[in-house]
DNA sequence: CAGAATCCAATGGGATACTG
DNA sequence: CAGTATCCCATTGGATTCTG
């Protein structure tokens, strides 16, 4: 119980200096800013099951465009998230996979995945309760 | 060891259905995307001190507009995360404050914020590398 | 197969002015 | 104080076409 609420302090004191204190240039705002684009997330959690080809990464999120496929591995690439490796045949196959840093932020990922699993029920209702124009006594 | 591949397991198996499956129309994405827009979980979790009334916010979050505030707050308290308290006195104070189910995405949110501060020196780094243009030998 | 390049529509989001 | 309303620009991202 205690330990719970050290471990949020802790979370807390990382997240900004002390009370009340504004947010500012903090560097993991830039970091979580990079994950809250619309496929970086999706991208990780899916090659967290194994290597995976580019036309193979298609298949598996069909509502990505090619180009956004290409751009979004580029910049997990240069986060240091993802591995890219050709294979010089004809054609040429390429291989992306996670790296350690990718493979380590799967568990955070889990943890959110896990809580819009449980709570999107309770979502829906509390739109749905917003959503009513008025109760007409 | 095996606790922990069993939690990611199940983690997966609510992520997509089984092996490759594409994702599709997951809801979980659908909450996901909800929370990756610019503002949402930095309201959450400058309002995860206590409740504050809506200039407080603004001087906590220095760098959010007025209708970006406005807005987020909206849409939080549409899903349920945020409780809004309108006291009429004159000039009217609003306190607005996180629901339990706001709350409980503090923790969750709490992982990632650990992770990026943990990492983003390797991110960092990892970026430094990518962007070098070439190593001249 | 794995992309690069271009064009263009939609959205996000800031600045400013006004209100109860 | 706590918003609403409008304008407008920047970014996101999809569709399409082309290449090694």
């Amino acid at each position: 119980m205690n330990s719970e609420q050290d471990q949020f302090s802790a979370i807390m004191d990382g997240w900004n200096s002390n009370a009340g204190q504004p947010v500012g240039n903090c560097p993991v705002r830039g970091v979580l800013d990079k994950i809250s684009d619309k496929w970086s997330m999706l991208l990780v959690m899916t090659l967290a099951s194994g290597p995976k080809r580019f036309n193979q990464l298609r298949r598996d999120i069909p509502d990505i465009s090619q180009k956004m496929l290409t751009q979004t591995l580029r910049e997990l690439q240069r986060d240091g998230m993802v591995s890219r490796k050709v294979y010089d045949t004809k054609p040429p196959a390429v291989e992306y996979s996670l790296t350690p840093l990718g493979h380590s932020i799967i568990v955070p990922f889990g943890h959110l995945i896990r809580w819009a699993n449980d709570n999107h029920p309770h979502i829906d209702q509390a739109r749905a309760v917003f959503d009513t124009p008025s109760d007409p006594a």
